[in-house]
RNA sequence: GGAGGAGUGCCCGAGUGGCUAAAGGGGGCGGACUGUAAAUCCGCUGGCUAUGCCUACGUUGGUUCGAAUCCAACCUCCUCCA
């Protein structure tokens, strides 16, 4: 079932709105599903990797699914995994992931949980809930996994996913360790019915053979139908994976991307992108979308401005994407510079003369010394609004504006503001 | 089991003893232009406070004043034969 030309009529609005969204790529049983939906409270859940303590905007088409989902009367689960980040899905990868230790799996556990707070409501009974695969999947014994699961799979099904295909086409290698993750996400769906009557899994269209077996495990283990629905991989105009940027992923969580950072992100979207990002990643009304979307040459600002701004309110808050509105505002109107402190700093540090390289690093704006030494050669770098030449040029407290401030930026639209103590 | 071939930087892909931190393209970043867009043009694109040093061409050793380039072993993959 392709997205887009639904045959028959949706009862639910659940699939209604997914569907006009753009969020639907692909589903088991979009009339069976459609008809749970529209019986009553569904619970589906979203399985993401415990590899980062944050979730990132290449995410967020999932996180979104389950928003829509949870506002329209059905429960959100998402699971961590903490149990299969141990193995790592191969799937439609060249080679094998490194693999991550308990403490730091644990850590980005609770960095995820917060990153996605605002997002998906988690309070009361009622609310939406965490697992962590970690609690089953490491309670297993071998054989006992083995009797159990290893029965209802066959290397000959399992062969035939796309998934598994490209990389035995790839010729590279593919380890049994990795081999079973499909089977572990098979179990993870198969443990969320049991524990939590979970209906649904939403995943990446990359996850589509995963969700499958998970699907086919409840028919074959517990005679249940469950189903599965993948939102689409999406793109940016140029081509490239949404969400990488210089300065690396879009983080969701405010420590790793202040929530000015995110908005920025937003607005800077390319023209072709606005229409499909203000329906995907907002929750506009339709209408209001379509008028958004057929602004034409400068105007299209407004709507990109409108794009960041509803986006930075779902994950950040509606304050703090106020707040960034206004920052963006005040900073692109004129030679502005930024109202308030993104970064703090000690004092200290300035003692002995800072190092600029060591700064652009700090807040960001390169990853190594040497990426900021050839920004600073290239002429891309500004400190209080004067290029700056010299890659050796140290920072000390004459630099210091109004309130032991400094502005840094980089090139046009990278910008950080110190408040030093 | 036998005979050939391949493994290069984020990706693709040249390079068969010194001029190679490695052509060219893509992507990315910076600059100009603009609308914080696109297109175009120019520059940069291993690490290191740095006109030098260090680390890099599957892995480990070897030959050589000098190796991505030659030799050996190993790993992975491809093709043909059995």
């Amino acid at each position: 079932m392709e997205a887009g030309k639904p045959a028959t009529k949706l009862k639910s609005e659940a699939l209604q709105v997914l569907l006009e969204r753009g969020l639907v790529h692909q589903c088991t049983d979009l009339e069976a599903l459609d008809a749970r939906l529209a019986d009553g409270q569904v619970t589906a859940y979203a399985g993401f990797d415990a590899t980062a303590s944050s979730l990132h905007v290449g995410h967020l088409m999932p996180l979104m699914t389950m928003r829509w989902l949870q506002k329209l009367g059905h429960k959100p689960i998402l699971l961590l995994g903490g149990g299969t980040s141990q193995v790592g899905d191969p799937s439609f990868r060249n080679e094998a992931r490194p693999l991550l230790g308990d403490e730091q799996i644990a850590a980005n556990i609770t960095g995820i949980r917060h990153s996605v707070e605002r997002l998906i409501d988690f309070r009361g009974e009622d609310g939406a809930r965490i697992v962590n695969n970690a609690e089953w999947l490491t309670e297993f014994r071998f054989l006992e996994f083995l009797r159990e699961f290893g029965s209802q799979f066959t290397v000959n099904r399992m062969m035939t996913f796309d998934s598994v295909k490209s990389r035995l086409e790839a010729q590279m290698p593919l380890t049994v360790l990795e081999f079973c993750y499909m089977m572990l996400q098979a179990v993870d769906f198969l443990e969320l019915s049991r524990r939590h009557d979970c209906a649904l899994q939403v995943g990446g269209s990359d996850q589509w053979g995963n969700i499958i077996n998970g699907v086919e495990l409840g028919r074959k283990g517990d005679g249940k139908q469950l189903f599965g629905l993948t939102v689409p991989l999406i793109t940016t105009a140029s081509g490239t994976k949404m969400g990488k940027t210089a300065a690396g992923a879009v983080w969701l969580h405010p420590e790793h991307l202040s929530p000015f950072g995110f908005w920025q992100f937003w607005r800077n979207t390319a023209d072709a992108d606005v229409p499909r990002f203000l329906r995907l990643f907002t929750e506009l009304p339709m209408s209001e979308v379509l008028r958004l979307s057929s602004l034409e040459g400068a105007e299209l600002n407004e709507a990109k401005k409108i794009l960041a701004t509803q986006v930075t309110a779902i994950v950040h808050g509606a304050e703090e994407a106020r707040h960034a509105r206004e920052q963006g505002d005040k900073l692109f109107a004129g030679e502005g510079d930024l109202a308030e402190p993104t970064h703090h700093m000690d004092l200290s540090h300035l003692a002995d003369g800072l190092g600029l390289l060591q700064l652009l690093v700090h807040v960001g704006f390169a990853q190594t010394t040497s990426e900021a030494w050839r920004l600073v050669e290239a002429g891309g770098v500004r400190l209080n609004s004067q290029v700056i030449e010299d890659p050796r040029r140290k920072i000390s407290v004459g630099d210091l504006k109004v309130d032991d401030q400094l502005s840094l930026a980089v090139g046009k639209r990278r910008k950080a503001l110190l408040a030093f103590r």
